[in-house]
This record gives C-alpha cells, sequence and structure tokens, in this order.
DNA sequence: AGCGTCATGGGAAAAACTCCCCTATCCCTA
DNA sequence: TAGGGATAGGGGAGTTTTTCCCATGACGCT
C-alpha cells in the first residue's frame, strides 16, 4: 500500500492534542507529523511540512483558526483542512466552510469520526457532521444570520437596538428618545425577530461581537 | 505495589474522553474504569463505581460540572474530585474550590500536567494549575472591585446568572436545570437585585467584561 | 395619483416579572 | 441538641412587559 496520510494538528490545548494524537495513531493509515498550538505556527508548518491534511481547532488566541484557515488555504488552494470545533452553531460551520475548509465536526462526535473525517477529508472528500449539515440546510432557506441581519435594521430601530443592548429598559428609551413607551416596546420586540433572538442579553453580545460599543 | 488508580471522566465530549482515556492510561499507575457524559450521569455513577477520582470538565448541559461536583461531594466528603475545564478566569476556579473539587486545571495545561494533577488528587492532595493559583492570591490581595457583586451569588445563582448573561429564557434555564420556571423566574429578579441591574443586557455585559465568557 | 417603506402608537391577550410567603435542608454554634 | 442562619426550591397574585395585529401620517419614488 502507499504511504500513510500526513496530518497536522492545531489547538492550543496541548492535553486536548496529546488525546486526538493517540486517538489518530489508532489508525494504521494516518501519521501526526506537526502539531501547532496557534493559527499563526499553523500557517508556518502547513508551509514548512506540507501535511495532507490539517485538523484545525477553530477557537484558539491569536488570529484564531477561521483566518488560519483562510490564509493557508489562499496560499495553497489545494489544502485540505478539517475544521474541528466546540461550536454546534451552524454559523460557525458556515463560516469554516466559506474559509476554506472542506470539513467541520464538532468536539460532540463519537470518536470514530474524527478518524472517518481525517480520512475522507484526505480523499478531497467533504464532511460535515450529519447534524449540522442538516441545520445549515434548514437556515439556507429560511435565511438567518443575526450578524447579516444587523444590516436589515432601520436607522430608527438601529437607535433603539443599541439602547436596548447597553441595558436600557424600553421605557427609559422611550423617554430618552422622546417616544411614547409603545413604540419602543413594539421595536423592541421587531428587533428581536429581524435578530432572531429572544432576550436583550443575546443582543447585548451580538453587539459586542460587532464592535458596536467599545466594552 | 498496590492497585492502581480508579478514575472516572466526565465530558460531554465523546472524542475529548476518548483521547484522555488514551492518556491517562499511559500511566501505570491510573486506571479509567467509567465515563460519563453529563452531570447527572456523573452522580449516579459516581455512586455506582466509587472511583478514586473524579476527572470533571465543567461546561456541560443539564445540571453542568459545578453542580455535580456539589451533589456529589455533599453525597460523600471523601470525593476527590479534579476540575477540568476550558476556562482560566479565576472565578470558575473559585467555584469549582468551593463547590468541593480539590484540584482545578485548565485544558491549556501540559498533557503531563493531567496525569500529575491526577496522581495529586489521588493522595488527597489541592492541586490548583500555578497561573490560576496565582491570579486568585492576587485578587485576594486586590480584594474585589467590580466582581464584588458576582461573588455575593450563592452557588446556584451563579448557575443561574451564567445563563442568563448568555441569553438563556429563565424558561430554557428551568428546563435545562430541572427546576420550575418560578424558581429560575424568583432567582432571575433576585439575581438583578444583588447585581444592582435591570436588564438582561446589562448582565451579559456585567459577565463579558468580567471576563466570565471568552466572546 | 399610487405604492412601498418608515416612524409612530393603540388595543388586548399572553407571558414575564415582582414581591411576599412557605417549606425543607444543611451547617454551625451556643 | 435545640436553635439560628444560609440556601434551594417553589406557590400565589398583582403588576408590567411582550407580542401581535392594526391604524395613521409622512416621505419618496414612478
Amino acid at each position: 500500500m502507499n504511504r500513510k496520510i500526513t496530518v497536522m494538528l492545531v489547538d492550543d490545548h496541548a492535553v486536548v492534542r496529546a488525546g486526538y494524537r493517540l486517538l489518530l495513531s489508532q489508525s494504521s493509515h494516518i501519521e501526526i507529523v506537526r502539531e501547532a498550538e496557534c493559527g499563526e505556527e499553523a500557517c508556518q508548518f502547513y508551509a514548512e511540512s506540507n501535511p495532507d491534511v490539517v485538523v484545525m481547532d477553530l477557537s484558539m488566541p491569536g488570529i484564531g483558526g477561521l483566518a488560519a484557515i483562510r490564509r493557508i488555504c489562499g496560499r495553497d488552494p489545494e489544502a485540505r483542512i478539517l475544521a474541528f470545533s466546540i461550536h454546534d452553531e451552524s454559523v460557525y460551520a458556515e463560516r469554516a466552510l466559506e474559509a476554506g475548509a472542506i470539513g467541520y465536526i464538532t468536539k460532540s462526535c463519537a470518536p470514530e469520526i474524527l478518524v472517518e473525517a481525517v480520512l475522507a477529508v484526505a480523499r478531497n472528500e467533504h464532511y460535515i457532521e450529519r447534524e449540522i449539515a442538516q441545520r445549515l440546510a434548514l437556515q439556507r432557506v429560511a435565511g438567518k444570520d443575526a450578524a447579516a441581519n444587523l444590516q436589515t435594521l432601520s436607522a430608527r430601530e438601529f437607535d433603539v437596538f443599541c439602547l436596548l443592548a447597553q441595558g436600557r429598559t424600553p421605557r427609559e428609551i422611550a423617554e430618552e428618545l422622546r417616544l411614547s413607551y409603545k413604540t419602543t416596546a413594539n421595536y423592541s420586540s421587531l428587533i428581536k425577530a429581524k435578530l432572531g433572538v429572544n432576550t436583550s442579553a443575546e443582543m447585548a453580545r451580538l453587539a459586542l461581537q460587532q464592535g458596536i460599543f467599545k466594552d
């Protein structure tokens, strides 16, 4: 038979990496040739070692997994990257795939799945965890991405959104904006619907993620 | 020499568990006798298998790691639990130790540390990752500034606070924690009063500022 | 003139929030 | 060992908020 599939592991947690190494090494077709603990290292090591497959954690300090995927794929369109994340929210899968990964699995999956996914990706086949794939498909139909929907807010809605996200109540906002309480209350419901969130806490998180406030 | 140290692994991610199993099995003194994938299972299995050491992930669905630690230690004060978390914020370490864990390490640690920590905990010695311990010590000296109010929350209140700040509704939380809606609704009011905030958005901001979540 | 979009708010039913009260454990201490 | 003080869990009932549906003007575009 031909040579083993060479794999580079990228994860900022050394213990976790060690675990995967052992896990993947149980397959006789796989060989871990390199480990990186952040996105920057991953890019550098990829160029040096040119592994067949990269198993990439997404949440890492520094430039993070997504950026690393983008950079690696930018330099080598043939790169075969399997994103391996704790997030089962499909937004993450979406971003990883659009960054250039050809596989996406979560850490909730069974151990065999990891091996299976690596083998699939090595064959240059897409591999997306069933459950996530399904959710993505459904969302494509419904078409909702909270961040994107921020753009769909009208000017006035956005004003109210900012205040809500800062923790003001609709009643306070009404006073500040010289509106009837009913108006802000109605905006509040409308905005939540547009953004696909249920609580003002989610709005706050969204606003911070989008860099709408400094802290 | 005497018998091996028996260990139960608790983590909701099967792959991750498999990795740790291999990792810990490399020490000839350690034997994994049981695995659980949620807090409830952990409590039940602990009673059945009575392992020497429990390696417990903190962030899990259902009752979560902290509550599981509390319950296990409540029933068996001799229980030796090593909390193993992705969170390097000292608030979590504080909570875990006060829940009854005698060790706390993060997933950023080196592989050897995990083994070392399990061995220490098995000897009934405290084991707290150096960096975290230092931060805890400093905080004790510096007194508690903004986090002051957070510390006045009881363990259960803190659980609920985290979920609220993440944007969950009291109803969802009730279901997740297996409580009556009334209980979480009451906690919600109580927590807002203790923290001096009016909305869940403010809670989210507070939690983010305190570094309780990464994003 | 006609149409769509936005800002603004009313009404009513449903849901959430508050405040107060109660019970049951634990744990600690006199 | 009885009692006090936290803490966890939850009921009742009144008050507020949300939600959903609808209505009115204003503005701009064709």
